[in-house]
DNA sequence: AGCACGCCGACT
DNA sequence: GTCGGCGTGCTC
């Protein structure tokens, strides 16, 4: 009987995106598996090529004459698990790629890396016959190698055979003669590469809280029912205790858990505390590991070696054998959106990984996104909130200072009085403070500084943009405008651009305090992963009276000693031209607000902006999710961003502006004739955001639509058109509900 | 993607 | 009459 492989070819192209069927020789019939990837002769020319087999069957509906054979199993290859074939078809399903980039997406890692073997020498004989043979030898007086070997061997049960070749200097050729007489045995172990270098930790005793242990009771008594939770706790409220507990459950089931955490708080600070509790059985997985140890974890992972991993959202990827639970920590992040094709988001795919385990499924966050809050509201998710801190600190006062006053009553400095004056009582008092300046890249956006007005494009209810020609730009549609003189809600001339960096600060501090001592914590100073440990240690060791930085300084991190934190422009943030800014502002401001009085001494916040009315801010100060998601979730329905409705962005990137351009062009009108007279919107074409990155000029539409299917059907249009009109040279790449500006 | 087939213009 | 341009279609 004939046996057939569904072959995914490893071509990135639509027209090839399906399964072809080869013959399976009867040579290869042990070989070949579903999930193994293998050499194919393809096309009219036969040229070989590498695919992966995703099914076996005796069937097929293709001239059997026509079949060919599968050359063979591709050397040193990995093989995946029909699990993850499973996966990998949800994610070329929901964000419209190959299945080709789906299951290489999936597969963490594609080629075997040769173990590490560590070699030794070890007694092939009794003690005695050892000791025996060792004295006739001595006394022959000609052998000194052999001597040297056995009287070490008479001491020790086994020796490193690296050990026994340099320090007691013995070739090969006497292990081969020993050998072959049976008194030594030559052993070899492969040892695993280890990226965890950590020593052993003395293991964290602690309690739960009543909070967290009625968590923990909750979800581990519906174990079963692989359910979905939100553990919605103010930063410092114990989470992380409450992942452990839960680990500790599951890995008494004999199952296994994966812990995601965003990329930034991957320190050894976050591991230790795992690693305290779980020891060996705990791994990270991340991308500045070798080939040779993303290997090994994947190894230990399918042998049941290490039960829990620890990593950034390509660790949903792990291949444990019997998943029971995933967590994602710190679920708003942004870097849970992979920015590569296939755009996939950490928490969809999560859902997707828990779903094919059977495994319970954990989100936690002080400031829930809107997605992940919107599941729960509609009860798809069960919530858990920790409102007490730990260590009983109480929350920060919070005071919001506008700018806009400031600037009335003649004060034009970067920091307000009130900022001014807590300052300099921190550096009498000799307590840390940290300033923090929410820029994130340089949108150009413009405000009034008189009255707060922030120019909006009218369509799409985001910040303008200035651009070099001077006028004002909305990401999104395209809609232009010229630029302002003066304020046309109040008439003002301060109405301008934001041009401050981190380093200017630096300097307006040093004037204003001659003997402060400053850390400044920004993509500049922390080009290595190094040196932003290195900031973050030296304040903690108390090195500096300030820590002053961008979005960084605000994540994980405990610093006891700060007892006020300083928002110096939350408008930043704020009119960044992208719908997720309100949303983003509010999780900054409360991430930075919760810096403030980690330690025995009360904390303070000062929040300087020159919109104190808008929702953002005030929610924030008042530390009050649930009245900001409900007013963010009333701009998101009008203005249908996601989650109320969904949203493709479509990037188009190519050398050619002209050709850029013209598709961009093209795709636009066709989109507006698909979608006319239906629910659908079509923003755009229009530049990028980012408008050339290494002379690759980038294009961006944008579709508005209540379904992602719908979307995804005008995808699959424009791919079709896309080959029609041979335009190779440019790329064309979909983003569902993104996260990132293009 | 990469190749063969095929149908039109420029050329020996 | 033939050589070669690239538009069209197919690849197990």
């Amino acid at each position: 009987m004939e046996i057939y492989a569904d072959i995914i070819v490893d071509i990135t192209h639509e027209k090839l995106d399906r399964p072809f069927q080869y013959r399976i020789p009867e040579a290869l019939s042990e070989e070949v598996t579903v999930g193994c990837q293998v050499i194919v002769p393809f096309g009219a020319a036969n040229k070989i090529i590498s695919g992966y087999c995703i099914g076996i069957s005796c069937e097929t509906d293709f001239d059997p004459a026509k079949i060919k054979d599968i050359v063979s199993v591709k050397e040193g290859s990995t093989t995946m698990e029909s699990r993850e074939i499973l996966l990998a078809d949800f994610i070329k399903r929901r964000y419209g790629v190959t299945m080709i980039q789906a299951l290489k997406t999936v597969l963490l890692v594609k080629h075997t890396v040769k173990a590490i073997v560590k070699k030794s020498i070890c007694r092939g004989k009794p003690l005695k016959e050892l000791q025996s043979y060792y004295d006739t030898i001595k006394e022959k007086g000609n052998q000194r190698a052999k001597a040297r070997l056995l009287e070490a061997l008479l001491d020790r049960e086994e020796i490193p055979l690296e050990e026994v070749n340099h320090k007691l200097e013995i070739g090969a050729g006497t292990i081969k003669l020993l050998e072959e007489s049976g008194y030594i045995a030559l052993k070899t172990e492969n040892q695993y590469r280890d990226p965890v270098h950590m020593e052993h930790i003395q293991q964290e005793g602690f309690a739960l809280s009543a909070e967290q242990q009625h968590i923990v009771d909750v979800i581990i008594g519906a174990l079963d029912d692989c359910g979905k939770y939100y553990i919605h706790g103010i930063t410092g409220s114990g989470k992380t205790a409450v992942y452990i507990e839960l680990i500790e459950e599951i890995l008494k089931r004999g199952r296994q858990a994966i812990v995601l955490i965003p990329e930034i708080s991957l320190t050894y600070q976050t591991l230790k505390r795992f690693y305290a509790r779980f020891g060996s059985k705990v791994s990270v997985m991340n991308s500045t590991l070798s080939a040779g140890e993303k290997y090994d974890q994947m190894q230990r992972a399918m042998n049941g070696d290490i039960q829990v991993i620890i990593g950034p959202r390509s660790a949903l990827f792990t291949p444990f054998p019997n998943l029971g639970l995933v967590i994602i920590d710190e679920e708003h992040e942004p870097s849970y959106k992979s920015e590569q094709s296939p755009k996939y988001h950490a928490r969809e795919v999560a859902e997707e990984v828990a779903r094919l385990s059977g495994a319970s499924l954990v989100f936690g966050s002080a400031t829930p996104s809107m997605e992940a809050y919107q599941q729960v509201k509609q009860g798809r998710f069960q919530l858990f909130k920790l409102e007490k801190r730990l260590t009983g600190g109480a929350l920060p006062r919070v005071e919001i200072v506008d700018l806009r006053e400031e600037l009335r009553n003649g004060n034009r400095s970067i920091f307000s009085l009130s900022l001014q004056q807590k300052m300099a009582e921190r550096l009498q008092r000799r307590e840390q403070f940290m300033l923090f300046l929410n820029r994130r890249g340089y949108s150009g956006f413009i405000s009034c500084r008189s009255c707060g007005h922030v120019m909006r494009c009218p369509h799409c209810d985001v910040s303008l943009s200035e651009h070099r020609d001077g006028r004002l730009h909305c990401h999104y549609c395209g809609y232009s405008a010229p630029g302002v003189k003066l304020c046309p809600e109040c008439g003002s001339k301060y109405i301008l651009g934001f041009k401050v960096g981190t380093q200017q600060i630096e300097e307006k501090l040093k004037e204003l305090f001659p003997e402060i001592r400053v850390l400044r914590m920004d993509a500049d100073t922390t080009k290595t992963k190094a040196s932003y440990e290195q900031i973050l240690s030296a304040f903690a060791g108390g090195q500096a009276d300030v820590l002053l930085g961008t979005q960084m300084i605000v994540k994980g991190h405990d610093f006891p000693g700060v007892t006020l934190v300083g928002v110096l422009a939350a408008d930043m943030s704020l009119a960044f031209g992208d719908y997720r800014s309100g949303e983003r502002t509010f999780q900054l401001l409360t991430q930075a607000a919760g810096r403030a009085g980690r330690g025995k001494l009360p904390g303070e916040v000062v929040i300087q902006t020159y919109q104190p009315e808008h929702y953002s801010v005030q929610f924030a100060a008042a530390q009050d999710f649930e009245g900001f998601y409900e007013q963010e979730m009333a701009y998101r329905e009008l203005m249908q961003y996601p989650p109320a409705g969904h949203m493709m962005a479509i990037q188009i990137f190519g050398e050619k502006e002209a050709r850029v351009k013209a598709l961009a062009e093209d795709f636009g009108d066709y989109l507006k004739v698909l979608t006319k007279n239906k629910p659908i919107q079509v923003l755009g074409p229009t530049v990028a955001a980012i408008a050339k990155i290494k002379d690759i000029y980038r294009y961006v539409i944008y579709v508005k639509a209540a379904k992602t299917e719908t979307l995804l059907l005008l995808k699959n249009a424009l791919d079709e058109r896309k080959i029609t009109m041979h335009s190779g040279q440019e790329i064309v790449q979909y983003d569902f509900d993104p996260v990132n500006t293009f």
